[in-house]
RNA sequence: GGCGGGAUACCCUAGCGGCCAAAGGGAGCGGCCUGUAAAGUCGCCGGCUAAUGCCUACGGAGGUUCAAAUCCUUCUCCCGCCA
């Protein structure tokens, strides 16, 4: 490889990474010229790859298409003692089979951004569950409890004087062990990890092992625009949405956050995603337009650039035009409900999962949030005929079609 | 191990015998506005097909009282100081 090529490579490879250590490491292995051994951890306790959890993984790719060996490190044992973090509740430990069970999904589901030559899956209780006590001692005594308090969130919990249990501090430990036991030459990760990967560098180090090359992206903010996406918080897109889902759920973002998603989140190029954040800055019309060529840029990605000019239609249809969506879930009338010719119309919606409970139901129909066919529903004994065949229109996503 | 403090709804927090389904803030939801953005604005925000009604709920279990989120006992968990 000439020395040019080399080096684009390494552009491309460090391209919006927020930490890169050290930096010229990583240029010196890649002049090696074999496949660098890249390693990504991942939870099996997930099970949906939002667009957060897939910057990661799209640069793994990125490394798998420039030759590279992507290492997916399944955590199944980790997963399997429960992660204590912060004041939540201890999770329940879950049994190997299940934690498995959970783990092939998860990886069938990555293949739709990994590819599957360059591929090794491993499963670390393949090494860790081996370990006794003896290795574990061993394993802390290269650490410090000030490391430990390195980490931002130990300290601030430290500080808070929240609790932090033992086993946190042997989380970091067993994760850096998984690198040693790999091999690997960088690891990646949200930029939430650098600890642990940093961590790592120092245990394969302790192991007479070169360091691993710590690379970190950053963590795209949720549909909120304040918090890190997250399945838990529901402030998420997985890829794995439909189309119209998925570009109606990215044009709900902030402005703030167009640049930010195109950049991470799209295949757009420096340029490309300059303008988008041009135009969002300078914010009116033209932010509008820049947020639908980001939601556009994304939705192709998964689906293909066809898939999202027909979502962006759909959406139209649907916002400006204040028709119903072409899709939706479809659901019989509850038997139930229907008493003579007039229904109650909250018990049908609580049924229907439109609500939380009837009394929901009966808010929203107060507020003039309910339609049928949209019509804003007033009353909330509704005919019968009235509902069948309809569309159920709640706030302003949700419909269903009675049928 | 000793002593002290604390646990309130999704989160943070007030209440410290009846006026408490529980103040305030955040989050969330709905209407208007709009670019399904932000800001703004009006409203909702435990459940029950109306209710000045009933049920459930202030960490768990018991108790005192006509009446308990509030008092007592005990358990669990957290925090602090001392060791």
């Amino acid at each position: 490889m000439t020395v040019d090529a080399l080096e684009q490579q390494f552009r491309r490879l460090i391209r919006n990474a927020e930490h890169v250590v050290p930096e010229d490491d990583l240029l010196e292995r890649l002049r090696e010229g074999r496949p660098l051994r890249v390693k990504l951890g991942l939870d099996p306790t997930a099970h949906d790859v939002t667009l957060g959890w897939a910057v990661p993984l799209r640069k793994l790719r990125q490394f798998q298409d420039e030759g590279h060996t992507a290492v997916l490190i399944v955590g199944d044992f980790t997963a399997r003692i429960g992660d204590p973090s912060g004041r939540s509740i201890t999770r329940p430990r879950l049994s190997p089979e299940v934690v498995r069970a959970n783990a092939e999904a998860c990886v069938t589901m990555l293949l739709d951004i990994l590819r599957e030559d360059h591929l090794e899956v491993r499963y670390n209780s393949e090494w860790l569950e081996p370990l006794d006590l003896e290795d574990i001692l061993g394993l802390t005594s290269h650490f410090t409890v000030a490391q430990m308090l390195e980490r931002n969130d130990f300290a601030a919990r430290f500080k808070e004087q929240r609790p932090i249990s033992l086993i946190e501090f042997l989380y970091p430990l067993c994760q850096a062990y998984d690198s040693v036991a790999v091999k690997a030459d960088v690891e990646l990760g949200g930029n939430d990890q650098l600890f642990n990967l940093l961590v790592g560098r120092d245990l394969q180090q302790a192991h007479g092992q070169r360091p691993q090359i710590a690379l970190t992206m950053p963590l795209l903010e949720g549909l909120d625009g304040v918090q890190k996406m997250s399945q838990s918080l529901g402030n998420y897109v997985s890829i794995r949405d439909r189309p119209t889902e998925m570009f109606g759920k990215l044009m709900s973002v902030p402005d703030g956050l167009i640049g930010r998603y195109a950049a991470l989140a799209t295949d757009l190029d420096n340029e490309g995603v300059a303008e988008l954040e041009e135009a969002s800055r300078i914010g009116g019309p033209r932010a509008g337009r820049a947020k639908r060529a980001m939601a556009r840029a994304v939705v192709g990605l998964y689906h293909g650039t066809d898939a999202a000019g027909e979502a962006e239609a759909a959406f139209d249809r649907q916002f400006k035009e204040h028709q119903a969506p072409e899709e939706m879930a479809e659901a019989t009338l509850p038997a139930g409900a229907v008493d003579g010719s007039s229904v109650y119309l909250p018990g049908v919606l609580s049924d229907l999962g439109l609500a939380s409970s009837r009394g929901e139901a009966r808010r929203l129909i107060a507020q003039g949030g309910v339609r049928v066919d949209g019509e804003t529903v007033v009353d909330e004994q509704v005919q019968v005929e009235r509902l069948r065949g309809s569309v159920v229109q709640v706030g302003k996503r949700r419909f269903v079609r009675l049928i």
